[in-house]
DNA sequence: ACCTGAACACCGTTCAAGT
DNA sequence: ACCTGAACACCGTTCAAGT
């Protein structure tokens, strides 16, 4: 990529990282693009669909949904406990810009959305804390990956867009939790 | 209401229900108002907001709601059995037209919403079937009906966006049910 | 090869003029 | 009292012209 085009790319990113944490993700192309300092044909040239950029801003965020699902497995405690604790932080995860519970959980097990590569993250981090409480026999036996992430992601959804506070979403975690569980 | 005024006002909420169910609720309202014959002023004179033209189109889903609730009520089967057929029914409810769960149970609980005698005639058709429930002690005791709504909501809104089919849903509306049962 | 920015399309919303 | 439709604002998207 040719140095001014590198440094383009990077300035939109930046700026659209900015732009979706305080607007979310429903945000103006055009303002990022005044924001960048670049015209909105460069933007549209980089990322011909605004789920391009997205994936592009959530770059980073993989290696934080691995280390919060390290965190997750290595919790002391009740297999309820690690699972509610998880479902938490999974809920916090997809939750960093409004719009975005909906936009990664409607993209889970969709291999054509431009995302495919961060649901895929946030399936395996979710598959390995599934798996660790299924060795424990803690698990029913017909629990689907998949279903959990969806099931986690529309409490989170909901959250989202009903601007719902950490105390109203756990007891409805919980109840999954407990619906999960043997 | 004068005669014209009336006349304009059930076209274009005749218009707008086959509007929305065939493209959804987030479809043009520039188009409504063209397929109805009004110029679109009159269409924002009757409706402000797009919500209120929303409200009017379900006026009368609430009945269909009730007439569900009451058939939901009367199952012979084990409670569980009734629980999930009616959580099976309430999707189907909120399911009619694209973009309608998430509007329906994001509203929820918003005293200010235009669609709030809806959402009311629904959580008090999903507190029906849980009162009944809980009378016959099956189910925990801290359940909140809001919650029960927020939770297959949240299910149907991921269903929605992710188009996915009965077989698809079934599962996670059994979890929910499981945990919210002693 | 890449960028710019004018141009177009579409939609929501308002309001002056008309009946 | 109600309606019309032109007008404006905003945004996404494209593309001819420029470097």
């Amino acid at each position: 990529m040719r140095a001014d085009a590198q440094r383009n790319y990077d300035r939109i990113v930046e700026v659209a990282r900015q732009v979706f944490r305080e607007r979310g993700y429903d945000a103006s192309l055009d303002d990022v693009a005044k924001l960048a300092g670049v015209g909105p044909g460069t933007l549209y040239r980089h990322f011909p669909k605004r789920e391009n950029l997205l994936d592009a801003v959530m770059q980073s965020w993989v290696d934080k949904v691995n280390d919060t699902a390290d965190k997750a497995l290595a919790h002391e405690g009740s297999d309820r406990d690690l699972l509610v604790n998880w479902f938490v932080d999974y809920v916090e995860l997809i939750s960093q810009h409004k719009g975005g519970p909906a936009k990664l959980t409607s993209a889970m097990g969709n291999p054509d959305s431009p995302i495919v590569t961060k649901c895929q993250a946030l399936a395996r981090a979710n598959g390995r804390v599934i798996d660790q409480l299924r060795e424990d026999g803690a698990l029913r036996d017909d629990v689907e990956t998949i279903q959990v992430c969806r099931l986690v992601g529309g409490i989170a959804t909901v959250a989202d867009q009903s601007e719902l506070d950490a105390a109203a979403v756990r007891p409805m975690l919980e109840v999954v939790a407990d619906g999960l569980m043997k």
